[in-house]
DNA sequence: CTACGATGTAAAGTAAGCTTGACTTAAAGT
DNA sequence: ACTTTAAGTCAAGCTTACTTTACATCGTAG
């Protein structure tokens, strides 16, 4: 799943340590989901889109294979 | 976190059995998720939104709280 | 050169999401 | 009465999300 955290939080010229504490969970968990080691949960997912004021689909982008049917 | 999946699946007809094999999970987890055992992962509420072909937040709604500050 | 802030990464532990298998209950059909 | 189907639930086990602590790297400012 990407994402693009690193880029709205360059625009609002925050730290990963500034987010991270926005949204109430460690820098590291914020460091690991802007890598792509791990996705968020839903609930982080909903709490990133109300923070930055848009749909998650503008800030994570599914990328799981259709079916082949 | 509350969701319409219940609604969306009586609406088309389907058992949670259908909705589980179309979403490639097993029954049991829509099941639990429909009763509020617990929240799906972010890929697999990706997945549900492009089922239903609807926003993620058409179908799933955030409680968590606003700080207090 | 040293110090500092931001980022990256790792290990170990807990919690949450999901699986399979099994069993129960209720509704509906025969 | 018996069978079938849908829904609910539980237990054990695995994987993923997240935590804390700790340390390494890099750029920049003094």
């Amino acid at each position: 799943m990407k994402n693009r955290l690193k880029v709205l939080r360059a625009e609002r010229d925050w730290t990963q340590a500034d987010l991270a504490d926005k949204l109430e969970v460690s820098r590291q968990t914020i460091n690991a989901i802007e890598k792509g080691k791990y996705d968020p949960s839903l609930p982080l997912a909903f709490k990133v889109a109300r923070l930055f004021e848009m749909p998650i689909e503008a800030i994570f982008e599914d990328e799981t294979e259709v079916e082949v049917s």
